[in-house]
DNA sequence: CAGTTTTGTGCAGTCACTGCAAAAAGACAG
DNA sequence: CTGTCTTTTTGCAGTGACTGCACAAAACTG
């Protein structure tokens, strides 16, 4: 049956790659996301009680009630579970910015599809405290950075088909680096405002001063 | 001896952080320099040669005749023999911002101490395998992100100082992480372009489009 | 139920990194 | 030169992240 969806289901697949015809409605799909999530919540819940340096791989699978040796089935290091994007979210992004108006300017396509990336993000139920706990913990970005660097690529990806230039030039890199970057700073400045301040706000007005080339704001 | 130029001379101090009041011409000093370049200078090499993962930290200590343990007294990690700024420059880069001209726009400003930071990193002897293998081997970056956030801060404060506002202000914040940005981009950019392209024009241009608020480039 | 595929687990091993205490070596006064 | 103080190097023992491998357990399929 070479017509398969799956010209080589042979290949040993870990759990953490969802194959792409895996049926959503399978116990095994289930208990997949439900171990996923369990780790991801016992490894943050613990990260913010007691600070990620005292917490061991193995608290977190004791914790979660799985053997150590499942934890890197799932996260390739014990910081990544800090990490907000879903994997789908950045596979998703650089067709998202395609599917942008064409005559919409490239950082506001960015600006965009990062705004509906963070709504994701922040729907799902582990975003609080991996937010806190980056806060607090600044060391660990080290190891999300790698991340935010395949949702830029994405990014940058999806920018360079839109404008049908290549991946590699220049003002299309520094659009979706500076993008990434907004998103950032955005970010750290909502966790610090007022409890009512809304992220999309920060977003846009973090976005607002790139496009006025960050000239200094008026003083009255 | 209260009076002497050091008060608690009885702290045991680590090789790696220089006392303030060390003479230069000590053989101490001279002998811990040397231990650090050849530290940094296997680290480097043997990187470059067989990959940064086949590489451990005693084969590196091999190659450079110290101890294992001695690596430790000078990085804080493996990786980080790969950070490009001195520490003296992170230090300095708030001090530059502020003795820039008080009429010059905050972005000129970083632009300016940021080539001349650049400039000082150029001039080391291992700045040219640093780039190729932290462009051979993206991972890596994670490890040295650290150094540039360090100095994103430095920059970020001498900005706040220089328009007198706080390290925590949104529009300061935002011009301290785009510059770091555009300074990454610039080097991307020049390390895939002609031989002869000068450094100094990638990141001119680099800044120059986000003077311009990130619009897209003119079709022809 | 029997066979196949996927997921969980145990085990052994490598290696980065740390604290501690003692040895080695430079600095300095007399 | 000698003794003393300070700084740097080193050895040692330990922790813990992470990996490869082989096998057990569980889920899917017909």
């Amino acid at each position: 049956m070479a017509g398969s969806a799956h010209p080589a289901p042979t290949a040993t697949e870990h759990p953490a790659d969802t194959g792409v015809g895996t049926r959503p409605g399978g116990l095994r799909e289930r208990k997949k996301r439900a171990t996923r999530q369990a780790l991801q919540r016992s490894a943050v819940t613990l990260f913010r009680e007691h600070g990620p340096n005292a917490v061991t791989v193995e608290d977190i699978c004791a914790h979660a009630e799985v053997s150590p040796r499942t934890f890197f089935n799932y996260f390739t290091s014990k910081e990544e579970v800090l990490v907000p994007w879903a994997p789908e979210t950045i596979t998703n992004t650089s067709g998202r910015v395609v599917s942008r108006p064409s005559e919409e300017a490239p950082l506001d396509s960015a600006q965009a599809v990062l705004g509906e990336a963070l709504d994701t993000a922040m729907s799902g139920e582990v975003w609080r405290d991996q937010a806190l706990v980056l806060r607090d913990h600044p060391e660990l970005i080290e190891r999300v950075v790698t991340s935010f660097r395949a949702l830029e690529s994405s990014l940058v990806e999806g920018l360079a088909r839109k404008t049908d230039t290549s991946p590699e030039d220049p003002y299309v890199r520094l659009v979706g680096a500076s993008a990434i970057t907004a998103l950032r700073v955005a970010v750290q400045t909502w966790q610090e405002s007022e409890p009512d301040e809304r992220l999309r706000d920060c977003l846009e007005e973090t976005f607002e001063r790139l496009r006025h080339g960050l000239r200094p704001p008026h003083r009255h």
